[in-house]
DNA sequence: TCCGAAAGTTAGCCTAGGCTAAGAACTGTT
DNA sequence: AACAGTTCTTAGCCTAGGCTAACTTTCGGA
């Protein structure tokens, strides 16, 4: 018997498939204030400050460029900066850093759960975490629940 | 007895966490030309030529947009144009298409097996496909295979 | 054949997010 | 109190990827 070939997937509706594009260029573009705010939250809760120093170097990123990114991050009334003493959160910012944080370590466990190796897992959650909707997120939970309990 | 709290992950060392960051900016990098390349492709195969204008379109994008993209893209040995008779893609670029057409396909397939609903599978997989790794392609699709057959 | 509509390009603009180099501002230690 | 070393900002640059408006080129039908 033949081998099961994948369905061949006709091309959706244009309107229909620009939509899609279009989410992912959203997603992108909130992309680095989650990662940011996230960072921040971690590290207000670990070390006790945000330093952009810290940032820059857990980004992997120049000074300058976090200047710049905080700075849009203030704009957008997520942050807010006390020069030579650190980075602190907006309760915008906290709300948008706790949900990043769930997401992330919700996806973390998932790609665990369905196989991946630990450190994989993470490098590949830190992009995949902005480009999953909440749908897909509660399947990712209602996998976890299922077989873990 | 309590409920199982989620560890607490401390945060990773610097570096690694920095060159984390790094790998998904570089997956962001490329994913305007994956898409387009997969974009030109099905068309091709579905259209039997991929005009610009049909790119546009689809990519919800305006046709200056896929001007410049497509320049770029062929500056990079991807794409050949033919004006007025379309987009055609260079055996790398056709690698690319082909390799990307793959990943999206076997993204959404996992998608939908872990419980997602068709449509919104399409739409993550379209930002998700950038981001997952080959371990991560590997494990989706060593899941696909257990349960599937 | 010719001429209007479609396809494509060009020009000029914008934002995000990178970079380096240089300077300013603060802090902790002596 | 001073100053060395950190931390932070500024200035100036770059590319990708968006946009609109206006132009040119081609194609096809009357
Ligand atoms: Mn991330
Ligand atoms: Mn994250
Ligand atoms: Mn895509
Ligand atoms: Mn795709």
């Amino acid at each position: 018997m033949p081998t099961r070939r994948s369905t061949p997937r006709p091309l959706p509706p244009a309107k229909k498939q620009a939509a899609r594009f279009a989410l992912q260029r959203e997603a992108d573009r909130t992309a680095t204030a989650e990662d940011y705010v996230e960072l921040i939250a971690d590290l207000l809760r670990e070390e006790g400050e945000a330093r952009a120093v810290d940032v820059a170097r857990r980004m992997g990123v120049s000074q300058a460029t976090v200047t710049a990114t905080v700075g849009r991050l203030q704009r957008d009334g997520l942050v807010e900066t006390k020069p030579y003493r650190g980075l602190f959160l907006t309760a915008e910012g906290q709300t948008m850093a706790t949900a990043a944080k769930a997401r992330h370590d919700l996806v973390v466990r998932f790609l665990i759960a369905v196989g991946l190796d630990a450190e994989t897992a993470e490098e590949d959650a830190e992009g995949l975490e902005h480009h999953a909707s909440d749908k897909a997120l509660a399947a990712f939970a209602r996998f976890l629940a299922e077989r873990e309990g």
